[in-house]
DNA sequence: CTTAGCACTCCGCACGCGGGGGTGCTAAAG
DNA sequence: CTTTAGCACCCCCGCGTGCGGAGTGCTAAG
């Protein structure tokens, strides 16, 4: 149940009233209750009982009370029992009930907003800008940060050029979007003077600069497939080093990450097997890059809950992403942070929110 | 004392003689126990008692007789107790004296030696060649790889390109060494035609092609020092440009790393609190740099043991670096692995030693 | 429906104990 | 003088035991 304000898909902080459509059988002091018992938790860590809830809630409940509410919020199975008479922990599906409804994100204030917009350097180039906002989310959130790094939607060609290397191979340059370079070595079927490579690339340059890649290449495809015959030299050069250069091209997404030793200092991360499988898996980065792929279909603020994420790397972890958008409301990319389940979600919402806002704002007037 | 056969820093496989050079006061018996001794140690990695060693060295002698031999190893800081009436585990002394003095390096066998060179794509570009070493050397020895990219002792500028962007900026393409193309984007005191821009970087092209990078930027600070009067607007803006595009250049070392999640493995680096500190030395890259810098003076292998290292993330851990060279034996770089001080050095010396001389071979066509 | 009371359960911790591996010393043998 | 057997001793480690604390579920009364 997103709120109307602010986008964020969690109780927010103006209409502060429990929702009381997700389920149904959960009346208003069992939320209530389930709220004080995560808050708790989430602050000091422990099972929380029901004597500590009794004097925590706000609510003036004798203990017994409690523990028949708390009965039955465990039969409906958002919180558990580590074992007979331990207090209770919150499961996941307690977790996601807390975010979609109950939790109070807390509102930065303004001297917190400028901090991080200060951090933001306008002047500076898109990969530092992704690497300050990653290691400014590690920071303030004390987990891990991450930033993906703003695909192209549509990548115009700017320029391109070629120079002849040793033994057919053919360096290939492309500059795209006014910022991105990109170069790689081609192999060719015959050696290319370089007066005949500034031709071909002479011909490209006049012929699709400002157009779109993956339109360049399928024009030339086009023209190749339509009159094979009249393929003079220079066009099958042409597309020859085209096809090269656009090979293996298309979605090799990426992101920064920092702060991922932050994660160590959990308890609920001593285990060290676990832990190498969440380090192995930002090497990997398929996960990562497959959650905020995910993350990439809604605006705003997402959150995944330890096994939510269909990664076994990231049991007992949350992954809070948030989109980060130019003024038109194209979504340019996703940001967040990953630590345990256990995190202060009042807090860590809001902080991957604005910095996704504040991004999507520096990053604006770019493409 | 190196081995003269095959410069690496510990005893070779074909003289296994023993070494009395180094500690006077140690005979052949105590270092052959010696030898046996941190060998087993390194097997099981439990303090090594008498009774074991006994049976285990080979040499005919009681548990009592031993341990007095031992008894004077440790008056000598070559091995230490845990506690009273406990075995002996090697100290750092000791496996110094023992990689200088007593391994016996296993040579790789020449199936294993084609299966490192079939992993070296000579094709590939430098930079997955890295990675690849890098991948390999973790996967062979089960620790953390490094290759540290080779820098340039002489960058030869091959192309230089100017594009114009937006808002005085301007891209700079430079094509160096046949096979690297750096670029970045220089900020102009005006804006730029790109006339201009083609007029300035044929200058430069024609001037400079095939020189090195910092003869290029003295010739031009010469000239510009030179015959203030008569620099005309083009030379001004060609020195604007290749000061600001050399700006920031030189020195920016780096090297890829793979495999660090192996060290999670060790039972010697269960604790999480070192384990962050030597994740992060990782990410600030300070520490490796350094290291891989000093074993750049020496060519072959060398050993960094513990706290040798002088960073404290290394303490328990130790580096085996090598360098690599061309045919003529310039040295173009290090690689390297980090791991637990208790490591198989009989192993991963020559699996470093032969990975770098493959590397180099591979390497060497290219510049 | 709420609450007090009660019996019960389980964890965590301290304590003690025994066994095993290993040592250092001493004295005897080579 | 070196080597070796014997012996007393030491310390870690694992295990069982007992106890206090925290918290529960149930029951019966308000």
């Amino acid at each position: 149940m997103p709120c109307a304000d602010c986008a964020i898909r969690a109780r927010c902080c103006q209409c502060d009233l429990f929702c009381t459509v997700s389920e149904p059988t959960i009346n208003e002091r069992a939320q209530h209750l389930l709220k004080a018992l995560i808050e708790r938790h989430i602050r000091d860590g422990q099972p929380v009982g029901s004597k500590t809830l009794a004097q925590n809630s706000g609510l003036a409940l004798s203990p017994a009370t409690i523990r028949n509410v708390v009965a039955d919020l465990e039969r409906m199975g958002l919180v558990h029992a580590p074992h007979t008479s331990a207090g209770r922990v919150p499961t996941e599906r307690g977790y996601r009930l807390f975010i979609d409804n109950l939790v109070s994100v807390r509102p930065l204030d303004e001297s917190q907003v400028q901090t991080i917009a200060g951090q933001l350097d306008a002047e500076a180039d898109t990969s530092t800008l992704m690497e300050n906002a990653s290691a400014m989310l590690s920071e303030l959130t004390h987990m891990a940060g991450v930033v993906m790094l703003p695909f192209q939607k549509q990548e115009a060609l700017r320029h391109i050029e070629f120079l002849p290397l040793s033994d057919n191979r053919v360096l290939a340059i492309l500059v795209i979007n006014e910022r991105d370079v990109q170069n790689r070595v081609i192999h060719t079927s015959r050696p290319y003077e370089r007066a005949e490579l500034e031709r071909i690339a002479n011909y490209l340059n006049a012929q699709f600069e400002g157009q779109d890649l993956s339109t360049v290449r399928r024009n030339l495809l086009d023209e190749m497939q339509g009159d094979r015959e009249h393929i003079d030299r220079l066009m099958h050069s042409a597309i020859e080093m085209t096809q090269q250069t656009f090979e293996g091209e298309s979605g090799a997404q990426d992101y920064v990450l920092a702060g991922e030793t932050n994660l160590m200092d959990y308890k609920e991360m001593a285990d060290v097997a676990r832990l190498r499988q969440l380090f192995e898996a930002f090497n990997e980065k398929r996960a990562v890059l497959d959650l905020f792929d995910k993350s990439l279909q809604a605006q705003g603020v997402q959150i995944f809950i330890g096994q939510e994420s269909g990664y076994e790397a990231f049991d007992n972890c949350s992954v809070v992403t948030a989109t980060y958008s130019s003024a038109d409301d194209e979504i340019l990319g996703v940001l967040g942070v990953i630590g345990p389940t256990r995190m202060a979600y009042d807090r860590i919402i809001p902080v991957v929110d604005v910095t996704a806002k504040l991004l999507g704002r520096v990053l604006n007037p770019r493409n």
